[in-house]
DNA sequence: GGCTTTGTTTTATA
DNA sequence: GTATAAAACAAAGC
């Protein structure tokens, strides 16, 4: 799914292949009654305006918040993408793409393109000045790998849920930007953690090691242009190389690959999410 | 038919 | 009254 190597992946493509072209046409497929999305592209209302809005206007840049991407626009205006689950989006001349539900025709004939087989990923457009006060970007925590995000301040943040599991507070978007349910695994596994552990029963040394795990697992997704375990493709529509190198998610039942440990993987639901982990050294 | 996924929102529990 | 957990929900593939 995508997090935020997979969104850091998709987003450096865009800046890369995109900026300086304008947006020539856009359609989309989506159309549904739910008031939860009356603001996104999937509401016809909000199409029309968004498509008169978007229509002869040039990319600027694009950048990255949480698992968010924002396109900015010559006109003041920001195309924000949530991928949710199965989104991505795809660049190229062939606009044919399976389970295609928005399309940008850009000025050098190619196409931007929105695929989702789930359709829950939302594209939405805002005020560029306002988009990190929206209500989309406003609650976030802070950006884990920002060289101003220290330890100090990862303990404060991460201490602000203290009865709650260390697994579902990485994931908090409210308290750290961009960690779902694969990233979070890795980094416990790597940090000798185990998911259930609660926030306010982890020591200093401990936090200090998921802290600098955080950093590099988070690193290596991005190393790896993301992970495509589940249906995430980057821009040219190609598979990142993170799941290979999976220590524990989507491990369940295989052996524990920390060294000198004889431990099974173990699958687990946790608040709602399903966990992997190493009960015997992750503690 | 049930399970899976994210993130938001609502409802329940301690 | 507060904090946290659980549940419901959007959707569709397997």
């Amino acid at each position: 799914m995508p997090e935020l190597p997979e969104v850091e992946t998709t987003t450096n493509g865009l800046r890369k292949e995109v900026l300086g072209l304008k947006i020539t046409d856009v359609w989309t497929d989506l159309n549904t009654k739910d008031k939860r999305k009356n603001d996104t592209v999937a509401n016809p209302t909000f199409f029309k305006i968004f498509k008169k809005e978007v229509i002869g206007v040039k990319i600027i840049s694009a950048e990255r918040r949480a698992k968010n991407i924002l396109i900015n626009l010559s006109n003041g205006k920001t195309i924000l993408v949530h991928m949710k689950m199965t989104g991505y989006l795809f660049y190229g001349s062939n606009s044919n793409i399976k389970y295609a539900h928005v399309i940008f025709n850009l000025s050098n004939k190619k196409f931007l393109v929105f695929s989702d087989a789930r359709k829950f990923g939302k594209i939405t457009l805002l005020d560029t000045k306002r988009a990190f006060d929206s209500k989309h970007l406003k609650h976030l925590g802070p950006e884990p790998l920002t060289k101003g995000f220290t330890l100090a301040e990862f303990i404060k943040r991460l201490k602000l849920k203290p009865h709650s599991k260390i697994k579902t507070v990485l994931m908090d978007q409210a308290i750290i930007a961009g960690i779902g349910n694969i990233y979070s695994d890795e980094i416990l596994w790597a940090s000798d953690i185990h998911p259930e552990r609660k926030v306010g029963q982890i020591k200093e040394k401990e936090f200090l090691k998921i802290y600098k795990n955080m950093q590099k697992i988070l690193t290596k997704g991005i190393h790896f242009g993301g992970d495509s375990m589940s249906d995430y493709l980057n821009l040219y529509g190609l598979p990142g190389k993170f799941q290979l190198h999976h220590n524990v998610y989507q491990r369940k039942g295989e052996k524990c690959r920390k060294k000198n440990c004889k431990g099974i993987i173990e699958r687990k639901i946790i608040n709602g999410r399903s966990v992997h982990f190493c009960s015997v050294h992750q503690i």
